[in-house]
DNA sequence: CCCAGGAGCAACCTGGGAGTTGCACTCCGG
DNA sequence: CCGGAGTGCAACTCCCAGGTTGCTCCTGGG
């Protein structure tokens, strides 16, 4: 099920297409600095309406990145941390991975050069 | 230089705008897998124009997750894992730290919750 | 010296995301 | 029961990133 070769994570590309987003950032680091908020109250912090403010949060609840929870009348918005740890887990993953591939793309040509050079004589 | 204390990074927002791109991480895949390529034979690897795949391209590289390096009349691109281990750091840090935070609010929340209910008596 | 395959440039088109406005609905307090 | 604060939904505008087409400019090979 979760052995898929290259591309895991599902959720990855809706984390980082909401993270893309400099208002998005800036919404979630509000949220992570004042626990749980209204988006209204967002609003206020932001060069943006209501409307904006509540579209962004719909991204980034779909992408997992924060859930809000109705209070009598008003919905109060609150981080999660977990999709964003998954993401950085897969990044790193996919870094190290790049490094194996260098590696070893490194050597090879190492090889094939130290091969293609028995005339030369370097000293 | 490249030491900014938290929040840091000035590239971790170009890498996050490069990687919210489908086709820029499929680019990157097929880079990671195949060493040096020419954008010409990426091309051909995808549902794509040459020009679209030089823009793109051009966008990696501004965020350093890639480079080129002139090979007579082509120009070979590779991958570059630096930038992406840096933001993956990033992020994991973010995460931790939203962690962090919510583990305080909650407390406070408890004991607030706790203080705040004298008159009940659960018996 | 010529030509062919590859890279670079510039103008153009287009879909969707970010933002706004306007209004209907809901819930709490007096 | 009524009024106001707060949220939800929908239509509309604007802008730009992704993509294309059509060239010109190199460069290397015969």
């Amino acid at each position: 099920m979760t052995e898929k070769p290259a591309g895991a994570a599902e959720g990855v590309d809706s984390v980082l297409a909401a993270l893309a987003d400099p208002t998005r950032r800036r919404l979630l680091d509000l949220l992570a600095a004042q626990g749980e908020v209204t988006a209204t109250t967002l609003a206020g912090s932001l060069p943006v309406t209501r409307q904006a403010v509540v579209k962004h949060l719909g991204v980034l609840d779909a992408a997992g990145l924060v859930s809000g929870t109705r209070v009598g009348r008003e919905v109060r918005y609150s981080v999660q941390p977990a999709a964003l740890g998954a993401t950085a887990r897969w990044m790193a993953t996919l870094a190290a991975d790049w490094d194996r591939r260098l590696a070893t793309v490194k050597r090879i040509a190492e090889a094939a050069e130290r091969e293609s050079r028995p005339p030369e004589t370097p000293r």
